[in-house]
DNA sequence: AACCATGACGCAAACGTTTAAGATAGATAG
DNA sequence: CTATCTATCTTAAACGTTTGCGTCATGGTT
């Protein structure tokens, strides 16, 4: 056995081993009444190795000044309590020291992280994010910092999402759900934490948050009101899956518009897509058939209702004189296509920032007070109807 | 002077004011020779309302089980010194407490965040945000998040962002620097640190930092041989900035594919814009006062190809019968507009996956080796050329 | 002299984790 | 029976901040 000296009485007299543990020898002084194992050489190399971050902290600041870390902290938040002097030395100091604080460990002790949370369906079409630029511009007033994930419309992700973001990264979190989100509990589940949530665009009924949202019902009315208005008598209506709100308000405001003027709802013109490209053109290419012929389509996306232009345009049918077009959201591409698009503005950049300045009123003040609001639209005729 | 006792020896006698420490009277024992205040009752408030942020902690289900912290953290990490029935009654308690780990703790501690940082300088077309899909579909597999942030092409923005993120939210970061970006010390800066930087798409030249790009130049010179193929001798160029790498490298292609042919450059025919829509109108505007007319025009952003086909158009002017336009990027309006855009595919999804697949190398391998990427398009010809 | 005030700092606890290393009981070997 | 081992715990230090409160000169007032 080698000599192993016990660390309380120095004396390698009475020991023995006890042991071993995590692959270590592990001794016991009989005198001492005293276990230990021989004091691994990592532990020195770890505690060099554990600064090497690169980064200066308060301490680095604190050692070099001479002075506690308090004062250090103090100084650079110009607290009262620290003499000019002091603080000007030491900002300078940590200015050439290159000192960046670390925010996780201040959001740890402030509770606060200075950032929203957004998480947004998808970034393919510059629908979402001119949301998104509403946000920012808000958040960036307030000193705020945005981080965005995409769920990519997939549900599961969302709830990663969530999860992610909401164990303490973010200070609030605004949503817009996914086409395929018609369950809620994800968001229950995090409503007893003390970080606000606010939906925008795609909402969720009945579910004690703040939310902003277009005026679908209204919005829908007006356009099928002026493609009635137009002479159309057989608007098909392509819509997306029944279990999102924004479908179901969208119908109704089309079936009241349809209702004042004394129209019957054939079923058989109304189509519920995911918008996928296969989909959209399966729905059209089948109202193509219907006898009477259609005269109108209404997509309750601009997306599907370009791409539902170019589809017509191939097979050689007029567009307004055939079939009027229409769409809803004002999306950039609707002034590109050809002709270009009657759509209704739903004023997705007020949207973010309305949707913004709730949640940042809800920060600031504490204030935990529901709020729903609705931001008008309006009709845009364009060449397409 | 109301009856102060002595936290000490609990006397009222012998206390004396010993002055004001911030607005609150503070009291000396000369028996105990000791100074202190009346304790705030806001301590206990804090106390209570510390405790109320509604999250589970480790702690909590410590107390629950009887057991210590650390048993509690090692159940839930599987750890081997954990008995089989501890673990599996502390992870039942842990999902019945509904348990979230507080991220920021953990990274604290773990000296990482799997998160990535990404910033980006717009999301105004669909350019930048197909790179975003390819980053995170990369991530995702490897169970990394994406953050991401907006620098609006404002390079005080785009250093106010790495600031935050660098501050060690993010374990790397993957960059597109803003239209104006010509210095790179704010990258410099952020070098030493461990957090691995990765530029992407337009990059910098001598930065030792890796890069996933476009091949610009040969892209450039493809896209001019087109035009001369197809007849034209009056190309006009519509450029970014000088300064950025990409308008200098598909500058130089363009210029090559010239040379080979024996063309000489008219620098009338060259405009440096923004890509805003009144500067690139103006320059439009003027290049078609010229003479010999020119005959086409070949625009480094395919935003800009697209606003200058509507503007042609607008003019009458036959597209590609008078002018041939082309851009460069592949962005998905060049479908939809009439003509549709001849343009060079610059793959913008795999220039992020690959971007995302160096980081994450260098994030798991630890491995900081320089590499400098191009990735291939490639022509893609439609009816505006 | 006895008391009081103030300015300028330092100490240490807290935020919620992870993890090296110490401790203990019971099992096993010699 | 003694010496050793193993399984399973607990303790405490760290991560980098913020902040309540104690301390201690030094200088004023009665």
């Amino acid at each position: 056995m080698p000599r192993v000296k016990c660390p309380k009485c120095q004396q390698p007299e009475r020991i023995l081993k006890s042991g071993i543990v995590r692959n270590k020898q592990r001794y016991y002084c009989k005198d001492c009444d005293y276990h230990f194992v021989i004091p691994s050489l990592r532990k020195k190399a770890r505690e060099i190795s554990t600064r090497d971050t690169g980064a200066t902290s308060l301490r680095d600041i604190a050692q070099a000044a001479g002075v506690s870390i308090a004062t250090v902290s103090r100084a650079l938040h110009n607290h009262p309590d620290i003499s000019g002097q002091t603080r000007s030395f030491i900002k300078a100091l940590a200015d050439e020291m290159n000192y960046q604080p670390n925010m996780l460990a201040q959001s740890l002790v402030n509770r606060s992280t200075q950032t929203i949370g957004v998480i947004i369906p998808n970034l393919n079409t510059t629908f979402f994010s001119s949301m998104l630029s509403g946000i920012q511009q808000v958040c960036a007033r307030s000193g705020y910092r945005v981080v965005i994930c995409q769920s990519d419309e997939d549900h599961n992700t969302e709830i990663a999402n969530i999860q992610a973001l909401m164990n303490n990264m973010i200070d609030g979190l605004l949503i817009c759900h996914t086409l395929h989100t018609d369950t809620f509990e994800h968001i229950r589940m995090q409503m007893n934490k003390r970080i606000p949530i606010v939906q925008f665009y795609r909402v969720s009924e009945d579910l004690p948050i703040s939310k902003i949202h277009a005026d679908d019902e209204a919005g829908a009315e007006a356009v099928t009101e002026h493609l009635i208005a137009k002479g159309c008598k057989r608007i098909a209506l392509l819509l997306g899956p029944k279990n999102l709100l924004i479908t179901q308000k969208r119908l109704k405001g089309h079936l009241q518009a349809l209702k004042r003027h004394g129209f019957v709802l054939d079923k058989k013109l109304l189509a519920h897509v995911d918008f996928s490209h296969e989909k959209v053109t399966r729905a059209v290419d089948h109202w193509l058939k219907l006898s009477p012929a259609i005269d109108a389509i209404f997509s309750i996306s601009d997306k599907s209702a370009v791409q539902i232009i170019g589809h017509l345009k191939k097979k050689k049918i007029k567009i307004p004189r055939q079939i009027s077009v229409v769409g809803f959201g004002n999306e950039y591409t609707g002034e590109i296509v050809e002709p270009q698009l009657t759509t209704y503005d739903v004023r997705t950049r007020e949207i973010g920032e309305e949707a913004c300045r709730v949640m940042l009123e809800q920060l600031i003040s504490g204030n935990r007070e529901v709020v729903d609001k609705r931001i008008a639209g309006k009709l845009i005729v364009r060449q397409s109807s």
